[in-house]
DNA sequence: GTCTATACTTGGATAGAC
DNA sequence: GTCTATCCAAGTATAGAC
């Protein structure tokens, strides 16, 4: 819609700075989500911890929502991105484990995943957020569902359990693990269930070697 | 502290308006968490809802803050009298899956962990009101840990995780389910949850029948 | 096109009325 | 003791300066 052309090379060193000054205002909208929570995250919250004029927010974003819905979508595909890479490298079950608990650590010491915590549980107040929330989440399901395919598809209990409905599980604990985690600062009792879990996955590789649809190594 | 005596007849009654007030607040105070969240949950959206002056708030309870406290503590113990009440007739893990299955959709209706879930979320934005929440969290732990061991202390699993380790799990992806089913308002994905782990508890008492920690049946 | 100063609205808290 | 009218701070949004 908008003209883009030479006529107008003030309008390229102009987006330069425009997206410097956007690019700013998404990381601190990020730093605030992180520490003051949803309801903290006001335009003038988000535009002092960036050292900007409030009214930026609404020149560039529109809205405080909107700003909100960017930040968001800035961390996902960060995350999603490191997740991609982590799991390529990755085909065993126990390996996953180990991935997944790395991952953790790596979330909650940059806070990323309590930004969707805090955008889910803002949803509320805003008609409309929820859906947009929604949808950025989504991508989250087939992600996982992915993941459990790939390094539990073999499984007995792959068998039992649609890897789709585990998936959605799969997220809710992870979400539901950052809120503890992130209310208390302590890790300890999370990192014990990853530590839990690694064990039940040897202990579930080592019975699926006796089970009729893993036939017992033929090379 | 204060005096209590027949000298003045005003502050039974008194009480007996103030109580009411209390308590139209606190009712207030639940359906505005449930229905615009944390963020919405100002004095003024609060007292509105109840049909009152806004000042109220701060007269009976200080400041918005304790009014959500005194909220969460209402639900709170709400809740673990019906939750306590309902596991106190169950004896078998079976049985425990159908109460578990039939509370989430209580809560579901109900809203009662909507309300948990914005506090948590919401107290990053209020210093201190971290730990209040956490201590309002903690009884459920203990809670979940008490009606695993219930259920599930003979089975050759229990041994495998302590049961304290599991219930944070439990209380976690519980919290996780809320939030996700709260979102988009589609409670089958989790409630499909509930039945496959019904399904895998049955399986696992089937299983524990044949390992050497229970002896099959002595009568 | 980018940003700042200003207008208007909502929210927290209290002084004073009943 | 209970409640309301009023005050001031914080929030969103925009009109206008550069």
């Amino acid at each position: 819609m908008a003209k883009a052309g030479a006529t107008s090379k003030v309008t390229v060193s102009g987006t330069k700075k425009s997206a410097a000054t956007r690019q700013a205002l998404i990381d601190a909208t990020i730093a605030t989500l992180r520490k003051e929570g949803f309801a903290g995250a006001s335009a003038r919250a988000i535009s002092d911890r960036a050292g900007l004029n409030q009214g930026l927010v609404f020149y560039h974003f529109g809205s405080v929502v909107n700003l909100l819905l960017a930040a968001l979508d800035s961390v996902s595909e960060d995350r999603m991105q490191k997740y991609s890479e982590a799991i390529a490298q990755v085909s065993s079950a126990s390996e996953i484990m180990n991935i997944a608990t790395q991952i953790f650590q790596d979330d909650f010491d940059t806070g990323y995943v309590t930004v969707l915590v805090e955008m889910i549980a803002g949803a509320s107040s805003t008609p409309g957020l929820g859906a947009e929330v929604g949808a950025r989440i989504r991508p989250w399901f087939t992600f996982a569902k992915d993941a459990l395919d790939k390094t539990f598809g073999d499984s007995p209990i792959a068998a039992l359990m649609p890897s789709g409905d585990v998936a959605y599980s799969v997220v809710a604990l992870y979400l539901g693990l950052e809120m503890l985690t992130h209310l208390d600062g302590d890790r300890e009792p999370a990192l014990k269930l990853f530590a839990h879990a690694q064990q039940m996955v040897v202990l579930l590789g080592a019975l699926s070697a006796f089970t009729p649809t893993t036939p017992p190594a033929s090379p």
